[in-house]
DNA sequence: CTAAATTGGTTCGATTCACGAACCAGTTCG
DNA sequence: CGAACTGGTTCGTGAATCGAACCAATTTAG
């Protein structure tokens, strides 16, 4: 008999293993040179680019963390820095061919995994469960400006 | 105008919001030498003590990690390790007076959380949220044994 | 009932993550 | 213009993490 578990640790547990999930398909799909933190970083890059503080902060890291782990990413081939023509301060972390390579890969992990929830739960469960977690970002998410 | 977000990322938004007000509210009653990781060590520990292999299990990490968190615990006095009574090998971890006093504090910003999530959601919302999460740990916890 | 395989745990070594503090170069504000 | 602020980097340090190898106790196989 399982015991109730908080809410947040439900939380945990769930993530981890999708993160997981997300993680492993990228390894065997041969992008084996990423680590999750990354990765974590990796998702936060828009299209047109980002800058590194707007990184740090979706995250929830500090800004000296994310100049390491763009490093890394650069010197691994997934980004690359370019100016950011609006502010002189300012760079724009792009991510380069390579990096843009792996996002069906881990989209459609992240597709397999929303379906593999969906059908334990059931459409109408997945469908609260989603509008609940949404809901709980306004007062949970700390960079609510996206 | 907020995109949608993956499921797991919304769990890893909430969860580490909830995680970081236990950690702030811990700080703040005194107990400033416990890191995250050492505090999610501490909350697998049963009040009859539990095994370091089990406490890697459950906070999803390698057992030398596990054997190196522990032992900065047991340096600051939160945990001390006694033998297992039922196997030569094994050992039992267990919480001191110290870490004992932490829970109540630990348990406080828990209900706490939990009350303003609840409150934010609404009871029904609330509700189904922990039942979804609940149902969902059946596919995503690999420690099932608890 | 011994020998082999397994399990609980530690040690070693190396990598990564993470952040406070200090700093520089641009930008914005008064 | 000068002061305050912002975007980023560098430096130094501590914490987390794990692969590999190992030991001792237990369980399993023959």
């Amino acid at each position: 008999m399982t015991r109730e578990l908080p809410t947040p640790l439900l939380m945990f547990i769930a993530h981890r293993a999708a993160e997981g999930s997300i993680f492993t398909a990228l390894r065997d799909a041969g992008f084996t040179d990423v680590t999750q933190a990354q990765g974590r970083l990796l998702a936060g890059i828009d299209p047109t680019g980002t800058r590194l503080t707007v990184l740090a902060d979706r995250a929830g890291i500090a800004k000296q963390t994310a100049t390491a782990l763009v490093d890394k990413l650069e010197a691994a081939g997934y980004v690359q820095r370019v100016p950011d023509p609006g502010d002189g301060r300012a760079r724009l972390v792009r991510l380069t061919g390579r990096a843009e390579a792996m996002i069906p890969v881990a989209r459609a992990e992240e597709q397999r995994i929303e379906g593999e929830w969906a059908a334990h739960l059931g459409p109408r469960r997945m469908r609260q469960l989603r509008e609940a977690l949404t809901q709980l970002r306004e007062i949970t998410d700390p960079y609510v400006g996206q």
